[in-house]
DNA sequence: AACGAAATGTAGCCGAGGCTTCATTTATTG
DNA sequence: CAATAAATGAAGCCTCGGCTACATTTCGTT
């Protein structure tokens, strides 16, 4: 009945990617608010690429788990729990960049294959990423 | 009218998200028929850590995107399509896994870690992380 | 050869995350 | 201040990739 090695590994990408959709709309949350004061609907639609329903869901899920507030017609914020997940995700973010800079990627290329890899970066290959950077 | 870079980079994600579960289930059906000579769907269900109707609608998906055949309550195979994708995905892996070693992951995290970032791996990066691996 | 177990197929449910279309509200501006 | 434009909401559709439950086929064993 145990799981062979693979499936471990598998089921761990998968529940990754399980939350890899909200982290990309709550660090956009987060930058637009800084950026704008306020996170309007239209804004991270056009910023992440889709239409506004679609924004308008995901916005809706992130209110579900309780990482963002918003009123009818009104912008979008971050609760304390979006915005320290928003931290993570952005300070994790640099490093994945900075990382795939190091070994050598183009910086065009490494922002654009980033933005995938990130939500798969553990804590620990996170602390190993950034230890390898420290040590030039 | 034009994208914001931004969108740019979550749109290739996504586009890379998308061929990532098939890419899965081709390097697995590859691995089982070397091993076993066939790839069956319990087999093939066990090891990606899935049901097996779950199972059996991707390699369904398989079938309509030319990568696989099979007949009814018979083992699956892959086309020469599939086959060749699966040597460039099980590659892709290897390389993701000694980079992310080579920078001082674990081995076991590096396996974890592996099985999502390699997705979004680019040609390019993939190219930088072999002359990373080459030049020691 | 028949029976029971194991494997596979089939149907249908669910949520996520895309989309289009249309209604409604807000904001701008003449 | 009224009309129009822009933004948001709401409804409903699609595919994908999970799942459970049940039907059917194949296979191994007696």
């Amino acid at each position: 009945m145990t799981q062979p090695d693979d499936a471990e590994r598998f089921i761990h990408a998968r529940n990754a990617q399980a939350m890899a959709v909200m982290e990309d709309y709550v660090e956009m949350i987060s930058d637009l608010s800084a950026e704008m004061g306020e996170a309007r609907i239209a804004d991270i639609a056009n910023r992440m690429g889709v239409t506004h329903p679609t924004a308008t869901k995901a916005v809706a899920r992130l209110k579900r788990e309780g990482l963002a507030v918003s009123r009818p017609y009104r912008g979008v914020f971050l609760t304390e729990d979006g915005a320290t997940l928003a931290d993570r995700v952005r300070a994790r973010h640099r490093v994945v960049v900075d990382l795939l800079k190091a070994v050598g990627v183009p910086e065009q290329t490494a922002e654009l294959d980033a933005e995938g890899m990130e939500h798969h970066v553990s804590d620990e290959t996170l602390a190993a990423f950034q230890a390898f950077l420290a040590r030039g």
